[in-house]
This record gives structure tokens, C-alpha cells and sequence, in this order.
DNA sequence: AAGTGCGATACGGAATCGGTATCATTCAAC
DNA sequence: GTTGAATGATACCGATTCCGTATCGCACTT
């Protein structure tokens, strides 16, 4: 009997016997006859090659060797029920590790909302967040670098599934010496001829492209545009004065000092999505568990309490 | 099926088929055929109550809950071969702990050669020595709390076996103004009439009675004796000139300014043994190897060899 | 539309396991 | 010294479980 056939039987049986002193005894609390018992613990030397009980008339006594197999049996019988159970609470969706991919200002605005109540309810899952575009975000699910990512918006993917969370109202922002600051409400015919700071400038098409359709379809044509990398930027570059910005409720979260931000009026419709996109198919408790918050998040509004 | 039923069998497959991505080339390399693959997985997912492998028709991919399964399958099985291992290992005496009991002046002389020796052929037992006099020595090995003990004398006892490792010569400790410290050799004769300091008062019957006995088979009865704990209160005293003590040749190595040794003639046959204690029938390979280190020492100088 | 790969299923034979009866040994009590 | 009662080991048999062959159902490819 080679030494990789030693099962977990064995491993039961000799622990019993151990334990209780004696063949006899264990095979009472085994609930099988006392012949099983010896021939098992004979297959478990043979396979060890040691002799692990000194059999005497009054019962058995472990050998040097049969101590150290004993706590060592114990031991791997020990992990295997743990290793089941942690197995089980995986499966359940209870513990585990999520990656989600997040973009730009969203990480100011729904998310933290949807992350705060899923680890409430999920306290034991490790939620890790990737920063990534939209084209990395695709590219990270497909190699299963991500379970779900976030973004304003996502081309049909084959294989992918995207649905939006969240619909946000657009702001202007503008330094709070600025010609228009004095205003409550603004119109998009009101800042064509501005200097527009727009973002991101990667990848295309996006952000800026949903925007200039948005001027398009008023026949407005802004011919003063400033392209920069991202959201941060922009607010900083507003804040220096050198022209103003369109940001989302969440990005209205990004308070810099001397920035003020005037809603666009609701008939301009000017509006961008938080969109969700995740695998097609996917079997994972713990993702749908995930969806199932950021989806209950719809409505809650974007902006937080202080903003 | 419940739990408690999975077996390393169940394991071993189910990393194959996860390692292999299919079934079919798992049961390649575990040189089985496919469907019982296909039962065994199927009890262990029914045993763990998860669902591990995704089947495709290309192939299996684990489930989130696989992915932490067949880590933990892994490091079972690994354990299972370590403990194995471990278990060998300590039945053939290679590694473990050897417990052993030692008494006065004996742990001075063949005491430390003999560890010396043994730990150099076998680098992994962890020696462990415990101070115990005689009769503490007899309970701790039948508690087997040791698994050998040294001593001077032991007395026969039915589940214990004991036996001469050594001999040594008795010597006189002097101090060096004393009247006979400018003799070469001394007898017992020459002593009878000194301050004695003798030890070790408990337990009795012990050294003390020993020498008194010798004394007596010459016609001497020492008047003047005075009984102490240990050996090393009886040096300390001769150091202060309160007496002469008598040492073996180990005690010899308790080198005190101020002491000399004077060895006793032969023909008085003033010798005193170092004996070894053990179970009778013990199967422990690291005590037969420690005994019979022990026993290779017979002759060797007990007195170290700057002394 | 046919072919090729996959895993799942059905069934029969083989290996293994567990149970009953019994043996050999040791220790205790008479 | 002999008997009796405990122990573990062995022999044999029925039952379970496992494995192998053949086949199915399904998805994807050609």
C-alpha cells in the first residue's frame, strides 16, 4: 500500500483509536465492528512505513511516531473541515474578495454610497477597488482582473453586459469671480462662447464627445476648448481662473475653494449616466450581491448631504 | 453525502481536474478513466455543499468557491506527505525530543561528552536534561516524563532496567594548607580521623551510605562526618577549610581555587559508578541510540582533559 | 448539416470495506 | 497452577463502493 493512498478513513480511525486507548472502545464510538479498525491502522503503518501503536494486552499505547502522526491527523482533519466550511461561505457569497473597476468622478459620487452599504452587509468580503478608464475596465473583465466596472458610459460588448445605475444632472463650474457667477441657473447657449475645460482627453470617444453632441443638437458651437486629462484637473484649472468646467452631481463633491457650481437648466437635458458593466453569465454570488445594492442605489441622489 | 465522508481521494481528482482544465485529461494523467472523475467530484461538491467547477463545453473552470477549495486541497495533501514524512522521520529515530534525567556530580563528567557525541550524529532530537535526583528520576520515567536517567546507583525494579555505564575512581578534595595536601596519593586509612564532608543528604540510601560501607569493610569509622545537600556545598566547604570531601573523577572537574584533588589508591577500591536507568521494553529508536552512545563511552575519561 | 470535442449517465465486474466468528495472548483471580 | 476475562489479530463472507466500457446529450466548429 503506497504511501498516496492513505485517506481520510485511516486518519479517523487511528485518531479513534488514539483516543480511546483501544481498538475495541473506538469502534464503539465509531459505530463499526473492532476487525475494521485493525486492518485500517495496518494499512496506515504500512503506508507510513512506521509502527504507530504498541498493542499490549490492556490496549494500545502510541509509539514516538504514532504521537507525531496523531497531532499531525488530528490537525489535517481540523483544516478539512475548515477548508469545507470556508468553501461553503465562498460559494454563499459571504466571504471572498471583490474587484470592481472605478473611473473618474464616479469615485466621488455613487460609489462610495454602494461600497459603504455592501460592506455592511457583507463586512467579511474584501472589496477592492481598481482605478481604470473604460477601455482598461473591459480589458481588466476580460482577464478577470475585475468582477464589475463603473463608468459614464460603454460600448456593446459581445460578451459583456452593461446597464446604467445612476442618471446625473450636469453643473457648470465656474471661479466665483466670474462674470456668471451671479446666476442661480444656467443655460448650455450660456457658456458656448466660454473657455471650456473638458475631460478626459483619453480614451475616445467620451465625455467630451456626449457633450459636444449636446451643444450640436442646440446649434451651439463651442470654439474655445481646453482638452485635460482628467476631472481634477479641470476644477483646479477653473480655480485659477482660466475658464470654466462641466461636472456631474458627484464630481459637485470635488469642493475647491473659490469654485461655485450652477446647475444647467433641465429642458437642456444635459445629463450623463454611471453605467455598470459585468460579464454575461457569470456565476458569482458575491457580484450579485453587488449589483443588487448598486442597482437599489437608482434615485439616491449622487450629490452628498454637505455638497 | 455527508461531510465527514470526503476522502483524500476526492481531493487528489479534483485538483487534477482543475489543474488540468478537463475531465477527460485529468483522467490521462491520474491513469483513470473519465466518469469516475465525474462521481467523485460530483460527491465531494455535494458533500461540501458548493458548487467548485463551471462546465463548459471545452473544459472546466473553477468557481470562485473552487478557486479557494483546491488551494486549501493543495495544502492538505501537502500536509498529508509532511506529516508522512515527519512521522518516518521520528520513528527511525531521526528527529524529536529525548527527555533525560540527570543527578549531581555526573551531569560534570561523562554526562556532557555523551550529549556532545549524540547530538553530533543525530543534529534534529532536541536533548532536554532534567536536574532529578534518584528516586524523582524513577517516578518521571515511569510518568515518562523522561526516557532515561543517570544516576550513581539505582535499585532493581521490576519495570526498569539499569546498567553500568562507568567507573570512576574516587579522589580526596583538599584544601591545599591542609596537613596531607603535600601526599601524591591517599587511602582510606589516612581520612578516617579527618572533618568529612559527605552529600548528598537525600535521598538515602545514597553515596553516603556507600562510603560509609567502604570505610567500614576496612575497620574505619570516620567520627567527624557532617552531611550536606550537594556536591557543590561539600566543595565549597573544603574551600573554606571546614573539611575534606571525597569526589569522583567528574567532581574532579569542579575546579575552586584553593582545592586540590588526591586520587585514593586502587587497592582500596574506592570506585563509584555511573549508572543508566530506562523502561524495559521500550521501542524508541532515539533512546537506543542514546544508549548506546552512552554505553561507547565505557572507559573514557570522565575527568575532562584540563583538569 | 455533419463532425468533434466536452462532461454526464447507465450498467456490469472488480476491488474494497465492514461484519461475524474465531484464534492467540496476556493478565488477574481463584 | 488453572481458569476466566480482557485485549488485538485473523479468516471468511456479504455488502458496499469503486472503476471501466459504452453511450448519451450538448456546444462549438467546419
Amino acid at each position: 500500500m503506497p504511501i498516496g493512498s492513505i485517506e481520510f478513513r485511516h486518519l479517523r480511525y487511528f485518531i479513534a483509536v488514539v483516543e480511546r486507548q483501544s481498538f475495541r472502545r473506538a469502534a464503539l464510538t465509531l459505530h463499526v465492528s473492532q476487525p475494521p479498525l485493525t486492518r485500517q491502522v495496518q494499512q496506515l503503518e504500512e503506508a507510513l512505513g512506521v509502527k504507530l501503536l504498541n498493542r499490549t494486552s490492556t490496549g494500545v499505547e502510541p509509539t514516538a511516531a504514532g504521537k507525531v502522526y496523531y497531532e499531525e491527523a488530528r490537525h489535517l482533519l481540523m483544516l478539512s473541515e475548515q477548508a469545507a466550511a470556508r468553501a461553503l461561505l465562498v460559494g454563499q457569497g459571504q466571504i471572498g474578495r471583490l474587484d470592481v473597476g472605478v473611473n473618474g468622478s464616479a469615485v466621488l459620487g455613487a460609489i462610495p454610497q454602494i461600497i459603504r452599504t455592501f460592506r455592511s452587509l457583507y463586512p467579511d468580503v474584501d472589496v477592492v477597488l481598481h482605478s481604470l478608464d473604460r477601455t482598461s475596465q473591459i480589458k481588466a473583465l476580460r482577464e478577470h482582473r475585475i468582477s464589475v466596472g463603473f463608468s459614464r458610459f460603454f460600448t456593446d460588448e459581445k460578451d459583456l453586459t452593461w446597464e446604467v445605475i445612476q442618471t446625473e444632472r450636469m453643473h457648470v463650474a465656474l471661479h466665483h469671480q466670474h462674470p456668471l457667477a451671479n446666476r442661480k441657473l444656467l443655460r448650455l447657449s450660456d457658456i458656448g462662447d466660454q473657455r471650456l475645460i473638458l475631460y478626459p482627453r483619453n480614451p475616445r470617444p467620451g465625455f467630451i464627445d456626449m457633450m459636444m453632441r449636446l451643444f450640436d443638437r442646440q446649434g451651439i458651437s463651442p470654439y474655445r476648448i481646453q482638452e485635460v486629462d482628467d476631472v481634477i484637473t479641470a476644477v483646479a484649472l477653473v480655480a485659477s481662473g482660466l475658464g470654466i468646467t462641466l461636472v456631474t452631481d458627484s464630481g459637485c463633491n470635488l469642493q475647491v475653494p473659490g469654485i461655485i457650481h450652477l446647475p444647467l437648466r433641465k429642458s437642456d437635458n444635459a445629463t450623463v449616466d454611471l453605467c455598470m458593466i459585468y460579464h454575461n453569465n457569470e456565476d458569482a454570488p458575491l457580484l450579485d450581491a453587488f449589483m443588487t445594492v448598486a442597482r437599489n442605489l437608482k434615485g439616491v441622489p449622487a450629490r452628498s448631504e454637505s455638497a
